[in-house]
DNA sequence: ATCACCTGTGGGAGCGCTCCCACAGTACCT
DNA sequence: AGGTACTGTGGGAGCGCTCCCACAGGTGAT
């Protein structure tokens, strides 16, 4: 068997420097075929990919990584608990959105669970250490450290919903302003006039997004905005029925419930029946997200539907943009973009 | 800035030599304290550990890899459809257990789709990297070729269900003849006579394990079997409703089913109930994998209890000793070890 | 005093790539 | 003929580690 150098290897897999012996060319130009340069004439070309198949060559990935400063992977954080991850349709939408896109690409995606302290340090660690060339954050809340840690390792990084209007990092969103404002248009166009809303947690931006449009479009349609009628939530099912006898409670008159969330409307739901209150009869319910429960929900819940597959590839386009340019972009002096992608109305038989 | 080297670096990362000079002592000796290795005097190691903390020291994962020839890292490789991962409990469980363990490791996970051609022509080229020192794989069929891919390539697997009673690899599974057993035994202490069974998919090895307890337990009642009795299913919700119409035409006199999953019960359910049949006053239900659908079924269902987490921390330790010692099992002329946990029958209403 | 044998340490060589400089060859101007 | 500019190519240097050989210094036997 013909190697070369002093450490006698045992038949191993194949070096670069050996396609380049067996193309009769050298190894800088077998490099630049295997990394897709075009300053090669064809016939070299030809000769080092008939070598790389003859000889079944795969780059090794930790030489490439220490020689270029780079990874080829990207993490997906989730700073939730596995359990939540699983449970909520939203990450795996969002899943299936970024690992469509980058199957188009030779990078690898790694999920990163940091739910628990014990995690976070692990992932600190992990980020400090270049593991990766950048970043995805999904469900990021407003007091998170992990994006200025991102910022002040230069990793690039792009997050699912802006942390406020004043995000510093590149961020995907739905426009959950107008998803919202929409929502409540609707429940006013069905001449309902005593419309509730449960909030998400106000600690997410996007939670308080919908509360302004929400407000906005009472307001606008001269219905005034009656404080009693919102009463916060938590995106949960336990926070929706919650919230749902605080406001019966209140204001036993509303006749429509605008909720952040599907889950949201499916805990109101069960109060609002366990009240003797009919859906759509008696209140109107409106959920959001759009996910399977309101499809099978009895009845089938009006939502606002997020295209959140799209959010995810339109995130990890944006973030190899960054990656290729090679620095985050405010340290290049631009400006970050901030995406933000509409919403639709989808109207069932609860409204 | 002190640095050395030709190509003038900027302030990146610290690098072993720096911590080197840093704490007085040679390369070899950092190495050594950063591994742990006990071949290092007290003092020294304690000098070295300051250095390190003082230039923020991270070992380049990289040129680790490239000089040691591992990557610290393993792979879940699961071939089916994302989807399929997220609807079934099984992944989900199986993903808590080894990620529990692995937490007190240095290791690190990687979560791989091979549901498509496509998926599984890149994950073939990403073993043939070598990029991860290990696999993991769950949800085998009989004829799948990646246990082959798998020791031709010399890296260490473990499998979560034996492809058959022959299997080549080391592998962790619950006693499904066992398990079934019991199902069946216990159908017949509640005094039923004529006990069904939906079978799972019979190319993955389990399902005829399950298939053999439910024979040999009748059997050994003394009840004999009834072929017209058994209903081949595909563990899906679909096959349940398909086997059980197919069974109700075929024997309408039986008093109990027995379904390969709890899936496969719900749908039973389904068509028991607009059948008229009830549960389990005229016809007896018993599942099998306790997820959580078993629980919230009306009414409850009797279910068979796979230690599923556990069965992934198991997997995990078997790998990581068989990466430990290097080489696959086989190579070593050691018998491949095939661990059995035991299941336990969960007694709910429907039985 | 000599030898053998520990423990602890330093540093050369090498892992398999990419980057980049150097240079041969060709083409097209002055 | 000489200059300039490009294209294609070879190969040195270096990425930041681990591995391992060499060796200093100590200890206890002969």
């Amino acid at each position: 068997m013909a190697t070369h150098g002093a450490r006698g290897r045992s038949g191993g897999r194949p070096t670069l420097e050996e396609v380049a012996a067996r193309a009769g060319v050298g190894r800088g130009t077998v490099s630049r075929v295997i990394n897709g340069s075009p300053r090669v004439s064809d016939a070299t070309r030809a000769a080092v990919e008939a070598a790389v198949a003859e000889l079944g060559y795969v780059p090794n990935t930790a030489a490439r990584a220490l020689a270029a400063n780079r990874t080829d992977a990207i993490a997906l954080v989730v700073p939730e608990p596995e359990t939540r991850f699983f449970a909520e349709p939203y990450f795996s939408d969002m899943l299936k959105g970024v690992g469509a896109e980058l199957a188009e690409t030779e990078m690898q995606l790694l999920l990163i669970f940091a739910g628990s302290d014990r995690e976070r340090r692990r992932l600190a660690q992990y980020l400090a250490a270049h593991r990766v060339d950048g970043v995805l954050l999904v469900s990021v809340h407003a007091d998170d450290p992990l994006p200025d840690l991102l910022a002040q390792l230069e990793i690039p990084a792009v997050i699912s919903g802006p942390r406020s209007a004043a995000e510093t990092l590149t961020s995907v969103d739905s426009d959950n302003y107008g998803g919202a404002r929409s929502a409540a248009e609707h429940l006013v166009s069905r001449g309902r006039t005593r419309i509730a809303h449960i909030t998400g947690r106000l600690d997410v931006y996007g939670a308080q997004r919908r509360v302004d449009g929400y407000r906005d479009a009472l307001r606008d349609a001269g219905h005034g905005v009656d404080e009693r009628l919102i009463e916060p939530g938590d995106f949960t099912e336990e926070g929706g029925a919650r919230a749902m006898q605080a406001l019966l409670a209140r204001c036993p008159d509303l006749d429509a419930v605008f909720a952040a969330s599907d889950v949201t409307a499916a805990g109101a739901r069960q109060v609002l029946r366990e009240e003797g209150r009919r859906i759509p009869d008696d209140v109107a319910l409106v959920g959001y997200d759009d996910s399977a429960i309101a499809r099978h929900m009895e009845p089938p819940l009006t939502s606002v539907r997020q295209p959140i597959e799209e959010m995810g590839r339109r995130m990890l386009d944006l973030l190899l943009t960054e990656i290729a340019d090679r620095r985050p972009a405010v340290s290049r002096g631009l400006e970050r973009p901030q995406m933000v992608l509409q919403t639709e109305l989808v109207t069932r038989a609860s409204s």
